[in-house]
DNA sequence: TTGAACTAGATTGTATCCAATAAACCATAG
DNA sequence: CTATGGTTTATTGGATACAATCTAGTTCAA
């Protein structure tokens, strides 16, 4: 996926714009509810606002901006209750797409997987951590052979990105131990190859999550600085 | 849903072209494979070639066409493989829907639901079926007081329609019955809110129309024709 | 006869200009 | 001093013109 960034050439200048401004709206350079001014955006690229306004409908297909109708295009911000949803389509989802994939994972797959897990363990930078844990879930997932599916999941997980970030520093400040102790299960039951195993763990791997975050709901108060 | 068509009025010109093209889409009037022409849509509704462009992004979200740059824009046409995939995801995420639902249902909606459930037996209209159905299914979901998740299922019956009328003219052939068995079974487990029978059969009504599908891979042939 | 290259037409992508809408500001009246 | 109404300004939406790209058809050579 990240393979194909850097072979932009001869895609639309809207599409490269969605493109950049995707990557800088997951980094959090734009927190949620920002604001987003066409003029700038075209600005930014020696572009005009035609493919700006396209980019920004591309974008919304991904669920990272609103629109609303002559007033203006908004990072995507998610309630609570929103987020909840989303982790609970996530704890439906997920473990589908870990069944379709498990019996196509090679053993270089797993050792890389293991290594993921390793490095999670020695980590207590949350930008580090967020990075280790996106790789080792899709990684995961890689070897299904399915194509909608898994773009729904990367939406899911492009829509969430913030809060689990929110999530991750909440976690530094006490301990990470739950999240390592599932993934090491979880690599478990992948090499044994027991679906109904991993879909269970992650399935609660994914509402443990859910319910730590309702647990902080300041999580989601939306700070007047910045 | 449907409500809001009426009062297109101090809508962006481009999403009443998305809801237009929309409709005329789901009925059928344009098949899977079929390339949209920005200038006959723009003739179409006395409109230049922007709002339409932003239109067909907007369609493009909601999985009913597909964009390529410099090329053109086509009606989606999932294979029988991609089918699938939405299938299983709607086994997974129906059945969540359907649990959050079932509480809220009220008396009135029930009686609906009977009367549908009723109207369906009656009728050997592919069409009329169709339409039934989809008013039930989405009936029985009215009760979550969810957002997102509800989109959701929502973008998976449109992208899905096209095949949900090749599936019904097929079983029209032989018989509705066990679609007819599994929602008098459904409306049961929600009379009783039996949210865990509720899920299963739904899961299971799903996933047979699924293997039906997968049994009759001559509905994804492209027909010559048009 | 077949295949490759080139040309012409159609179609999409982008820039620019103007119109429509919304929000902020100021003035005036209660 | 507050609230309401009108005006102004910033921002988005849409139309038009032009550039870039693709596709199909034709011609010429092997």
């Amino acid at each position: 996926m990240d393979r194909l960034e850097k072979f932009d050439n001869d895609l639309a200048l809207s599409q490269k714009i969605a493109n950049s401004l995707k990557h800088e709206i997951l980094s959090g350079k734009y927190p949620p509810g920002d604001r987003i001014r066409q003029d700038d955006i075209a600005a930014q690229f020696g572009a005009s606002r035609s493919p700006v306004r396209e980019a920004l409908r591309i974008l919304e297909a991904d669920g990272l901006v609103n629109l609303v109708a002559h007033t203006g295009a908004w990072i995507s911000e998610l309630s609570l209750s929103e987020c909840e949803e989303m982790y609970q389509l996530r704890e439906r989802i997920e473990p589908l797409l870990l069944r379709l994939s498990m019996p196509h994972l090679s053993e270089e797959n797993l050792i890389e997987l293991d290594e993921l897990v390793d490095n999670m363990t020695k980590t207590n930078d949350v930008e580090t951590f967020l990075k280790l844990d996106r790789e080792f879930h899709l990684l995961t997932y890689s070897g299904a052979e399915t194509i909608l599916i898994s773009d729904m999941v990367n939406r899911l997980w492009n829509t969430t990105q913030h809060y689990r970030r929110a999530y991750s520093k909440m976690m530094a400040e006490t301990s990470f131990k739950p999240a390592h102790y599932e993934h090491e299960l979880l690599m478990s039951a992948i090499r044994n190859q027991d679906a109904d195993d991993g879909e269970r763990i992650l399935h609660g791997h994914i509402r443990r999550t859910r319910l730590q975050l309702a647990a902080h709901p300041d999580v989601f108060i939306k700070s007047a600085a910045e």
